[in-house]
DNA sequence: ACTTTTCGTAGTAGAGATACTACGTTTCGT
DNA sequence: ACGAAACGTAGTATCTCTACTACGAAAAGT
């Protein structure tokens, strides 16, 4: 029903920018259109579960780390 | 493309029996229709990751928890 | 035994996710 | 300054997810 906001905020670009990888490097990884990382990125849309797991298997941390449905923090405090 | 295999496993059944609620709960208490909920657990498709982080959020676990790309193990061993 | 709750199956309809192509813009290396 | 790489926008096509309705089967309550 979308009550408060069916938005999922996601780190996909901090985590690439902190590891120096191209969006291209990542679909490349993830076995996914180059163009798919980028809509992730801007919040076009938010992955599938499966891409989603599979996105914070790759960054080796939780998928909390990298995907929420509140807004992350941001780095002071 | 599906490579290996791009099935979502799921232990949201397990996860209800123990705490002993219904799907009509469990889907309430989502705000999703409670053939959804059915749905996720036969399998028949894996839930937006939206839906995921409501569902790992509800049951008060990580997302990791409830849901894998590969198979859980069962419960002895 | 009967009723109610829970679960499964089936079908339609609409929204969202992904692939892909093409072109414009910004940033980077040298 | 130039070319290349990275990023953004736009559009179409296809598949998946979710809502919803209706009906059947199994389990549980009384």
């Amino acid at each position: 029903m979308g009550e408060t906001s069916d938005v999922v905020h996601n780190r996909i670009a901090m985590l690439r920018a902190e590891r120096g990888i191209s969006r291209r490097e990542l679909a490349e990884a993830l076995g996914v259109h180059y163009q798919t990382v980028g809509y992730l990125e801007r919040g076009e849309y938010s992955p599938s579960l499966y891409l989603a797991l599979r996105i914070a298997e790759y960054f080796d941390v939780a998928v909390e780390v990298v995907f929420s449905t509140r807004p992350f923090k941001r780095l002071g405090e």
